[in-house]
DNA sequence: AACCCAGACATTTTT
DNA sequence: TGTCTGGGTT
């Protein structure tokens, strides 16, 4: 940005065009110089590199709103794209609401998912579907793909359906068609993959379903092979933006390069730095290579910060700052120091709930020295959903209102997906796969050898599997208490059926009357398991949903894309979730428990992607930290248990990158002076890891000195943990690997104890006294003295 | 076909 | 430690 332009955004290079812009376009006024700058670039690619918490939402609906009162395109010429149904909610909203009109008609404001459903059943046929093709859900997908690996006679035991279908997911999301899957990745499952991958998209085809992968890859797949289809919508999207770039994968990212190829006027916003869906396909390269891209990008950085206060943006970037190849930012606030960043050891997993919750307490009543906080204002982040368990257990015996925010999303729930397939097959009586999902729910005594019968017939005949259970019982083929249930069922499909061609009946009066005379709900009514009024309470909801829907396919159509699990009921209640569901979201006060090093970092992303997942777990801190407004917490346990196991834990390499002078450190009174530290051995252990000058703060306190914290330093000396400082972000781990020594005593859960007779990577060769000479993943056996008590 | 128990196994999950 | 799955039993 030169200072011609700085100048014309501050002072206004002329007085007429600033009383203009305050008669005509008074949104640009609450911008601030970058904001602006973003919004009144509209031609061209533009990259809008937008921090957390510097307004991106803002912008990106402030351009649509400028691109409109400019005349420079019209609502529906306007393709805008984001990842959540939510964020694309909040778009349309806070346009109409700018606009001070609900916005007509902006249809192609949505997911990338939604989009391209539009699309595709415009397009169906050059995919092999037809336009009301049906869009599958995992379930259908596994057991789709199950069938696939029985039928070739492949033991599903050792190569199971889950993992076929993750590489396909995989493949689809790197625009992989079957046969441009690269022979490198040949191998797969079983060096058969590929082969299944083939077959699996024929029975696609064969059944006129998608899975969510296949829409956009079919969409890419049209694009590239119509150009005349392409030129048409290259066309019609005269400007294209997209939320969250750093979060598009392979097939997103050739999808906006083909349907911003010609014009170019595309603006991608995201931040590099809080990518953290790479585990799922997204490429932070998209975001990382965008100036390459698009030649003569103009980039614009957001990096005054509306929500946090000056020492937890500080102490976001120490930490951020150890990732490599970023295209950097600093966030900068008018908001003051406020709070440092508070940092706290406990002794194991179930005190942090306890101290957490007490805290939580206090902060509520306004005890500790702030304004008094709702509940509502209050979030506890944790890397993995096992962290939750602890604080629930905790927050039920004290009484703390607490909700849980993620958890399977309402239509992922059985007995919706169950009711949703009833409604499938009444209204398409040919989808075979939601005929196998109800065919014996509620149990109706039709197992295995009847369902075989059933789809004999229907291979045999060319028909649906609904058709083959009305020949089966015609014939005879299934008789007594099996072929009644059957023929009911049938007959009720075909009657349902009819209904829905019924004007005198709702489609929520024959939902009803489907679940109801299916027994579907009486099953749950008879059900005696403590989730059975919930089941009943969701299938209401469900039917309460149909609502706003014309009828039951409209209902269909949309339900799976668009459906999400925000009931937010009004009570206050402190907010439990993960990391991933905390991004975008924000609260005055944020604790960040659990972080230990295996945890959080968590060791499978190590062990998985190297460096590049340790990156994305750091990320991942950095979403953590600058969730927070005010107050932010972090701690961390010396002891936990995992799977029923105690284990020593070691504080987080994060920790150390925390910058001191934006730390505070906490240490609660009587912790690790009295009781503990006497009482057992290697008491001081958790809060005594914490190194570099946190380290020497917190080794003033009581407690210190203790023979279990000299021993605990001398052990992490031995370990290779308290790496140089230089060294420590390339560092991926040595804890596993470095703290064993051949003929070492060890204890494996499983195995018992045993001595080490191989060290190789991360896994140990063992000789267990009990069960021989294993291989075992270090991380699962411990040196006896790890184990408190 | 339905039930029960032993063993395997444990991230993150926008659509 | 809890949950889920599949094999074995009734």
């Amino acid at each position: 940005m030169s200072s011609f332009d700085e100048m014309d955004a501050f002072e206004g290079a002329s007085l007429s065009s600033r009383a203009m812009g305050a008669r005509v376009m008074p949104y640009l006024d609450t911008l601030n110089p970058a904001q602006r700058e973003a919004v009144e670039c509209l031609d061209g690619p533009v990259l809008m590199l937008a921090g957390a918490g510097t307004g991106k939402t803002k912008a990106l609906t402030t351009r649509i709103v400028h691109l409109l009162s400019t005349g420079k395109a019209r609502p529906n010429e306007i393709l805008s794209v984001t990842f959540t149904n939510k964020a694309a909610r909040e778009m349309k909203e806070r346009v109409g609401g700018m606009l001070g009109q609900a916005v007509e008609g902006m249809p192609w404001l949505g997911t990338f998912h939604s989009i391209c459903v539009k699309l595709l059943r415009r397009h169906a046929e050059l995919a092999g579907l037809k336009s009301n093709f049906t869009i599958l859900d995992t379930d259908d997908q596994i057991r789709l793909l199950k069938q696939l690996i029985q039928a070739a006679g492949i033991d599903d035991k050792r190569w199971p359906a889950r993992m076929l279908a993750g590489i396909i997911d995989d493949w689809k999301n790197r625009a992989l068609t079957p046969e441009k899957v690269p022979s490198a990745d040949a191998g797969a499952y079983n060096s058969r993959g590929t082969e299944f991958y083939a077959q699996y998209q024929i029975r696609l085809r064969e059944l006129n379903a998608v899975d969510f992968g296949d829409l956009l890859l079919h969409m890419v797949t049209i694009f590239q092979n119509h150009p005349d289809v392409l030129e048409q919508y290259q066309r019609w999207f005269k400007y294209i933006m997209v939320d969250e770039y750093q979060d598009t994968n392979v097939a997103q990212y050739l999808w906006l390069r083909l349907l911003a190829g010609a014009h170019k006027n595309v603006c991608c916003v995201g931040d590099d730095d809080q990518s953290i869906y790479g585990w799922r396909g997204a490429e932070v390269g998209n975001i990382l290579r965008f100036e390459k891209d698009f030649p003569g990008a103009m980039v614009v950085r957001l990096e005054q910060n509306y929500r946090s206060t000056g020492h937890i943006l500080a102490a976001a970037a120490g930490v951020i700052r150890g990732n490599q190849g970023r295209l950097g930012k600093e966030l900068w606030t008018e908001a003051g120091d406020g709070e440092k960043v508070r940092l706290i050891g406990h002794w194991d997993g179930e005190e942090e709930a306890r101290w957490i919750g007490e805290e939580i307490e206090a902060m509520q009543r306004g005890t500790r020295g702030q304004a008094p906080l709702g509940l509502d204002q209050m979030a506890i982040l944790v890397r993995a959903s096992h962290q939750m368990r602890a604080f629930e257990d905790r927050f039920l015996t004290i009484g703390l209102p607490y909700r849980v925010i993620g958890g399977p999303r309402f239509y992922e729930r059985m007995e919706i997906r169950d009711a949703m397939a009833y409604f499938r097959i009444v209204v398409s009586p040919d989808d075979d796969l939601a005929f196998e999902r109800i065919v014996n729910t509620p149990k109706r005594g039709l197992g295995d050898k009847a369902q075989q019968t059933i789809q004999g017939l229907a291979r045999e005949h060319g028909v649906s599997l609904v058709e083959g259970a009305r020949i089966a019982v015609e014939s005879g083929q299934i008789k007594g208490k099996g072929g009644g249930a059957l023929r009911e069922l049938a007959e009720g499909i075909a009657r349902w059926g009819r209904m829905a061609g019924d004007p005198d009946i709702t489609h929520m009066e024959l939902a009803e009357i489907i679940l109801d005379e299916s027994g579907y709900t009486a099953m749950w009514q008879n059900d005696k398991t403590p989730e059975a009024p919930g089941r009943l309470e969701n299938l209401k909801e469900l039917v309460k949903a149909l609502e706003s829907f014309e009828n039951l396919q409209g209902f269909l159509e949309h339900v799976s894309l668009v459906m999400d699990n925000d009931k937010q009921d009004a009570d206050e209640k402190v907010s439990i979730m993960t990391l991933h569901a905390a991004k975008g979201l924000e609260f005055p006060a944020v604790f960040l428990p659990g972080w230990e090093d295996g945890l959080f970092p968590s060791q499978r992303s190590m062990d998985e992607s190297g460096l590049k997942g340790l990156e994305e777990e750091r990320r991942l801190a950095y979403v953590g930290i600058t969730r927070a407004e005010q107050i932010c917490t972090i701690s961390f346990a010396g002891n936990r248990r995992v799977f029923g196991q105690w284990q020593s834990q070691l504080p987080s390499r994060f920790i150390d990158e925390l910058p001191e002078e934006h730390v505070e450190v906490l240490t609660p009174p009587g912790l690790y002076g009295g009781g503990y530290g006497a009482a057992a051995p290697g008491a001081a252990m958790g809060a005594g890891q914490v190194r570099s000058s946190i380290e020497e703060k917190m080794a003033q306190a009581d407690g210190y000195n203790s023979p279990g914290w000299k021993r605990m330093q001398a052990r992490a000396g031995q370990r290779g943990l308290s790496q140089p400082k230089e060294s420590k972000h390339q560092v991926i781990d040595l804890t596993a690997t470095s703290s064993f020594t051949l003929g070492e005593r060890v204890f494996h859960q499983k195995f018992g104890y045993g001595a080490i007779t191989g060290i190789e990577g991360d896994k140990l060769e063992v000789d267990f006294e009990k069960a021989g000479t294993k291989k075992v993943v270090a991380r699962f056996v411990s040196t006896p003295d790890d184990v408190p008590f």
